[in-house]
DNA sequence: AACGTAATTATGCAAGCGTATAATTAATCT
DNA sequence: AGATTAATTATACGCTTGCATAATTACGTT
């Protein structure tokens, strides 16, 4: 008669955290920011609603700790990137700006992850201050490969303008992925590294288009 | 003793839609997907949440009647912006481009809007449409200016790479609209125009920086 | 092998949600 | 002026929500 007791397993605290944050990610993603309820969580972390507070005091405490780990994945995913050194810096940043703009980057769970959480960034300063610290480590990345990048080209740059040159960069490669991820039918595969490439050359005045083959270590001097 | 009843006017059809879906449209600005309850929409547009049902059968189908609205609304704005024809070809554009990332098209408000949208865009078909419709003329109106300004400078240009540029300084606009909505106090002022200019100048080959009159901005080709 | 403890489940609650329906009242028409 | 009607308010219902608290049970310790 009496339904019993659902059985369970005790796993440790980092586990059980890491579980439900990367659930409320899931539901985030798939049914935005009200589709991550406290039971629909639960239920897609296989546990039940009570054990969220046990790790979590508030709901907005697990959902914080969710973007803190989203924006640490995606940082690291970038950084992954340049750990060839084998590479040119030209290629190298021809690989960075073309995985940006590439699946899996570009897809629409990650847009709508990150659509999800926009309006807690603007409104939490906690969430703000992760989103800008995110945000400029990207740039900063990107501006530390353009700057390589020319200096391999023997050409130099004023700060104010490698600044520039980063900040137009990393928009294309926004808007690009927002496009991508927002309407993937619209485009063709790979066009979009293309036109990403393409418009990075312009920018900057490197050619990144030949750099971008795989294995090649180019000397030619573009015109 | 009995609370009297709340005192009212009727309105027309039309104005009351319109104040419904403007109310609509506020809770999501600042409340988030989750702040537009029909309780909230009702008291912002002063009436009570019945009357919500009385024109709209359904709360989705007033948030679908506001992101249409939405839409319009920002691709009148921007079509507004297009009818100094006194202008050259290339100025036009330039004022178009500098628009799109100054305010007060930059502000948190519209991203706010626009990405508490993104999830139902995703879902609903029929916001899908509003969607891609609304990008694609946007971006067709672009090209349209870009393929003026050349045409203007007695350049012409295929279709694909047409298309190509398009993309492209759509792409920049969106992320630097973007990033100076969400960090508007990371660019100092007039620098995402300035930014935007230079880059849809490298992008196209076109000189805007002297038809915008925002300044010099320095158009090196570095050898 | 019994115990203690804390991880986990179960239950409950007040508030808010979207929506349905009935009661009123402001404006229109004759 | 009085009747008509539709715009508007009022009320209610069934669900879901986030959170609190009590009851259990898996596991480490002795």
């Amino acid at each position: 008669m009496a339904g019993q007791r659902r059985t369970f397993r005790r796993e440790g605290e980092a586990q059980r955290r890491d579980g439900l944050i990367a659930a409320a990610l899931d539901c985030i993603a798939d049914g935005g920011p009200g589709g991550a309820t406290v039971r629909a969580i639960a239920d897609r972390a296989g546990v039940t609603p009570g054990l969220i507070r046990h790790y979590f005091s508030t709901k907005e405490e697990l959902l914080t700790a969710a973007y803190d780990r989203l924006m640490t994945r995606m940082t690291d995913d970038s950084a992954r990137l340049l750990t060839g050194d084998l590479l040119t810096a030209r290629q190298r940043l021809s690989r960075f700006v073309a995985a940006a703009v590439t699946p899996p980057v570009v897809d629409a769970r990650s847009m709508s992850l990150w659509a999800g959480f926009i309006h807690m960034v603007l409104k939490d300063e906690t969430m703000r201050g992760t989103h800008s610290q995110t945000y400029l480590g990207f740039r900063d990345r990107l501006q530390d490969l353009i700057a390589a990048a020319l200096t391999e080209m023997d050409q130099h740059l004023s700060p104010q303008r490698l600044r520039q040159l980063a900040i137009a960069g990393n928009a294309v490669i926004d808007g690009l992925w927002l496009e991508g991820c927002a309407l993937p039918e619209a485009f063709a595969d790979g066009e979009l590294a293309q036109i990403a490439l393409a418009s990075v050359s312009a920018i900057t005045g490197l050619d990144l288009a030949d750099a971008a083959q795989l294995g090649v270590v180019p000397k030619d001097q573009p015109a």
